[in-house]
DNA sequence: CCTTGTTTAAAATTAA
DNA sequence: TTAATTTTAAACAAGG
């Protein structure tokens, strides 16, 4: 059967191009949907003054716009449109946000701020993904919670990345993981694999040796040939590496004290100096990219950087052809 | 009260 | 289409 008549789909990543990552502001980071045909994705006029304070349903675009200025708007060009949602999920976003942190372990807190610092799309409802994110803290065993540092005074605990939950996104795609991770460990608390080595301590206290990892020079552990070793890579998708290199570890190769020579000689765009900046990983194409029949679609959404990435990451066998 | 976490349950989306 | 993953909602406990 086909499926259903759902036509009040909200919009899904399927339905959107990557058109291209600008950022508004230093280290924001801004996606645009595609907008052709179908103007029917509303805008909300504030909050309506209903009845129940149910936040609006969600759209891929941020649904606030308007509020500013109802000025004449070029009518052919509805540019009006907000923040999409970023192509990562929940997961990613929080991964990011601790692989970005030097110490690799973030408070709930920071991890919210990190994620709306970069994608003003959160800034929106955010009772509603901050709930999503704690979920998935707790849910997801790749990531651990761990105590708070005696000294500090802090309000929640910290969390960092399973260390055996090694790149979780190789495969490219940032929505949604081949596999889900669960630690072995079944009874236990957080399974620490019994290793023993570099392994961090029951704080969290990091080990000589992780540091050490962390200052791989260009070309990760697999080698890649030309890439960098920041941002996953684009071609990340490939055999069974063991790489070991962690998406989102813009830091691989340089140490935040380092002011190294080089630092972003790799990304095209610029590159974080401070916390508040960071290079949000690559996208990808969804259905492995349609064959573009339009020709409006091959426009410029081939950026330099885009482009990498669309290479391979996930392809749909293109078999079947029937339905 | 609010923030942080955990957990259950269901809806939505993704990738195959 | 399906199965697995992700998202959303909501109830609840602990702590500040
Ligand atoms: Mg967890």
């Amino acid at each position: 059967m086909m499926d259903l008549p759902n036509n009040t789909t909200p919009l899904s990543h399927h339905d959107m191009v990557v058109h291209n990552a600008r950022h508004t502001a230093p280290g924001e980071y801004d996606i645009k949907p595609l907008v052709t045909a179908q103007p029917t994705i509303g805008e909300y006029t504030h909050q309506m003054g209903g009845g129940t304070n149910q936040p609006p349903p969600q759209t891929n675009l941020g649904d606030n716009v308007s509020e500013g200025s109802p000025k004449a708007n070029s009518p052919m060009k509805p540019r009006s449109y907000q923040h999409a949602k970023p192509p990562y999920s929940y997961i990613s976003l929080i991964t990011m946000s601790i692989q970005n942190s030097t110490t690799k372990m973030v408070t709930l807190s920071e991890i919210y701020q990190f994620i709306m610092d970069l994608f003003p799309y959160y800034r929106q409802n955010q009772q509603r993904w901050q709930n999503s994110i704690r979920h998935s803290l707790s849910f997801n065993d790749c990531f651990i919670k761990v105590p708070r540092s005696p000294d500090k005074p802090g309000k929640g605990s910290f969390w960092t990345l399973h260390p055996d939950a090694g790149n979780m996104f190789e495969n490219g795609c940032y929505l949604r993981r081949q596999k889900r991770f669960k630690s072995d460990r079944k009874g236990g608390l957080n399974s620490i694999p019994h290793n023993g080595r570099g392994q961090p301590d029951m704080y969290g206290h990091p080990s000589y040796k992780q540091m050490q990892m962390n200052t791989s020079p260009r070309g990760g552990p697999g080698g890649p040939v030309g890439v960098p070793a920041f941002l996953p890579n684009p071609y990340g998708a490939y055999r069974g590496l063991h790489s070991f290199n962690h998406p989102f570890a813009i830091k691989n190769i340089i140490a935040p004290e380092h002011e190294g020579d080089f630092r972003y000689a790799a990304d095209p765009m610029h590159f974080p100096y401070h916390p508040s900046t960071f290079t949000p990983p690559p996208m990808y194409g969804k259905d492995g990219m349609p064959p573009s029949t339009s020709a409006e679609n091959n426009f410029n959404l081939s950026t330099s950087l885009m482009n990498q990435y669309y290479q391979n990451s996930c392809m749909i066998p293109n078999n079947t052809g029937l339905a």
